[in-house]
DNA sequence: AATGACGTACCGACCAGTCGGTATTGTAGG
DNA sequence: CCTACAATACCGACTGGTCGGTACGTCATT
């Protein structure tokens, strides 16, 4: 038989660019080895994408999508915006454990992407972005997050610390990824706290 | 007149590949736009680099030897552990703000390095980290930091905010550098705090 | 017969590194 | 002070190999 059903090659071909992107960076990857890890050839490849950042693309647009969704739903939610920030905090860390190989891509490789599809890939970054710094500011409007250091920054602030997990976090070592991800949220959320030790805490949803 | 004085031209070659390598990644800048930035030939830089990935080592040996060497000063000088910290964090923070094609740099072609030299730059840089969590547990011991979060996460997800400085800060941006620097500091140290909003804050040097 | 799903063969561009050579500077002997 | 020789600093042409991408053929399914 020929031809896979649905388009599981292309997944296939994905979920290998993706591996061997996060090993070895995408530059010092061939599109020939992805093709023999796939067990196909470059025909199949050029068959499903045009091109070899084209597979960059996808993976860094999914990995957006997939956390601009998750994001709107606990920011949207119930609860004080100390308990949708936190658990929100959690939930973005949580899957980024489970995500490590495109998080270590993404912010390796970005800049291999031509303008203009780095572009794209901004702008919705940049979305996911203003929506977590909403939250931020909602908090700090209502009073139980300290003020004097601009939602931007916390922002800038936390993700940093959220982006460069996959240079040092290992899925075989002692610590569990949902207790780190504990500890960051705790991190955070302290950092946040209202002016300071006040009666904040009880807000913040701990 | 041939030949440049002293190593003239050796830090010309390192300068003008740091900035290429930050603008355009490691492996999109070939060895012939460097020397033709630097201005002379692809012999002239093979006569001071063995390879193309020494730039890189150099590059990365500079940075973490300069690090190193001012952490050590402020980890070693007086006043309570919580002084030394935010002392040690606004330099680092400074510093990297001085440097931020290296930093750029670094993360994002560490793993071009050959095995071996990268092993010695994560050496190095262990060495860094270590001394830092050292500087943290001296504060959690002595009570004036919360001891519920591992000190290890603590300077991981301090030195995650950091290392990504380099992807969002624009230096002809709004925000001064510096001004950057003491609001990283403070959400590190509050987010330190000792239990929560104990009276531990006037021993932090804030 | 038309179309989608690949395989095969190949091309042009480029790139890290090499190598033989040259010009200048430093050094030691007479 | 001068000459001989060596070392340093660099030039520039060349190479072996790789890589992304393309053109076209083939075969099963509809």
């Amino acid at each position: 038989m020929t031809g896979e059903s649905g388009g599981a090659l292309r997944e296939r071909l994905l979920a290998v660019a993706t591996r061997l992107f996060a090993e070895k960076g995408f530059e010092a990857t061939s599109v020939q080895e992805i093709v023999e890890s796939a067990g196909v050839t470059k025909g199949a490849m050029y068959h499903y994408f045009a091109a070899k950042d084209d597979l960059l693309f996808e993976i860094y647009h999914r990995l957006l999508m997939m956390q601009t969704r998750r994001l709107e739903q606990f920011a949207g939610g119930e609860g004080t915006a100390g308990e949708r920030l936190r658990a929100a905090a959690v939930d973005v860390l949580d899957t980024s454990f489970l995500h490590l190989d495109e998080l270590t891509v993404f912010f390796r490789s970005m800049h291999m992407l031509p303008q203009e599809k780095r572009k794209t890939i901004r702008a919705e970054r940049r979305r996911y972005h203003e929506r977590f710094r909403a939250l931020v500011e909602e908090g700090q409007t209502a009073g139980i997050f300290r003020a004097d250091v601009p939602a931007d920054i916390v922002v800038q602030f936390f993700f940093g610390a959220v982006h460069q997990l996959s240079t040092w976090y290992r899925p075989n070592g002692p610590l569990a990824a949902h207790q780190v991800s504990e500890y960051y949220a705790s991190l955070l959320m302290d950092g946040l706290a209202s002016p300071h030790g006040s009666v904040a805490e009880a807000w913040m949803g701990r």
